[in-house]
DNA sequence: ATCAATTGCGTTATGCTATAACGTGTGCGA
DNA sequence: TCGCACACGTTATAGCATAACGCAATTGAT
């Protein structure tokens, strides 16, 4: 699943992404967007869509946002399953992963014969310096 | 963190789930409690909020849910990080512990200093009955 | 060359999820 | 008895996501 020349609108939508500090919503993602002439939610979700497809993007499902994958280039599905530390006072996004987890839980899959398609893991908590 | 005598609304919320087959939605508990008097989301979020507290009830990120634990009587909080697996076609869900991957993921936080508050792990997918 | 299928795009409308803000009543300890 | 905490009810609103329609561009097989 490699990602394929972006067409313009998932372009812009990944370059603000990129250009983020940390996860940003849709409709913040739309906001940002209005004045190169993106005006509906759909928009937005149509990108993200692809995005999210090709791997490049990654969905934070407990704050209902997204943020750029963090190893530009690479191929982020290969690398097992992904992991977020979210912190809950800056909003920074640390993605990593562990193999030693992703055996775990396929472990317990194969046990049940649950067959796995999408995997979420996410910490919210607070990062180092807001925690100080 | 153990659960103090819940209020009528608490009760009726958290009997609504426990009879429920699978997760639901806040709106389809209100639904099932129009008959007993409720009318707006926010009473049974509010009661939900109590219920997450208490860890008789556990909400799923990934499709906006909430479930009663699988655990009746124990602290569920007391086992450590829950974890889910979801079936996307029948929508029943396992709920599980795995010590192991809590190590983990607990090495990795300290490595990073990040104070976890609260983690998610969902894995979505088809059980067993539904993958044949 | 042409037709059909696919894909991206724009727009309007709608549905689902969650909380803000205000007020009421009740119980309980200082 | 006063003040506080808490549950509750109601209205309104905010925030997240998709359905359904139509159009334009691309591709690729015949």
């Amino acid at each position: 699943m490699n990602a394929p020349p972006l067409t313009k609108n998932q372009a812009l939508v990944f370059d603000v992404l990129e250009k983020a500090e940390g996860p940003l919503s849709a409709y913040t993602i739309l906001d940002k967007l209005r004045d190169h002439g993106f005006r509906a939610p759909l928009q937005v979700y149509r990108a993200l869509e692809k995005l999210l497809e090709y791997g490049v993007v990654h969905r934070l499902e407990s704050i209902n946002s997204f943020v750029a994958c963090a190893h530009p280039g690479e191929n982020c599905h290969s690398h097992g399953i992904v992991a977020f530390a979210i912190c809950e006072s800056c909003g920074q996004v640390m993605e990593f992963h562990d193999h030693e987890v992703d055996h775990r839980l396929m472990d317990w899959t194969r046990g049940k014969k649950f067959k796995a398609e999408k995997t979420t893991i996410e910490i919210r908590g607070l990062c180092e310096a807001c925690a100080a």
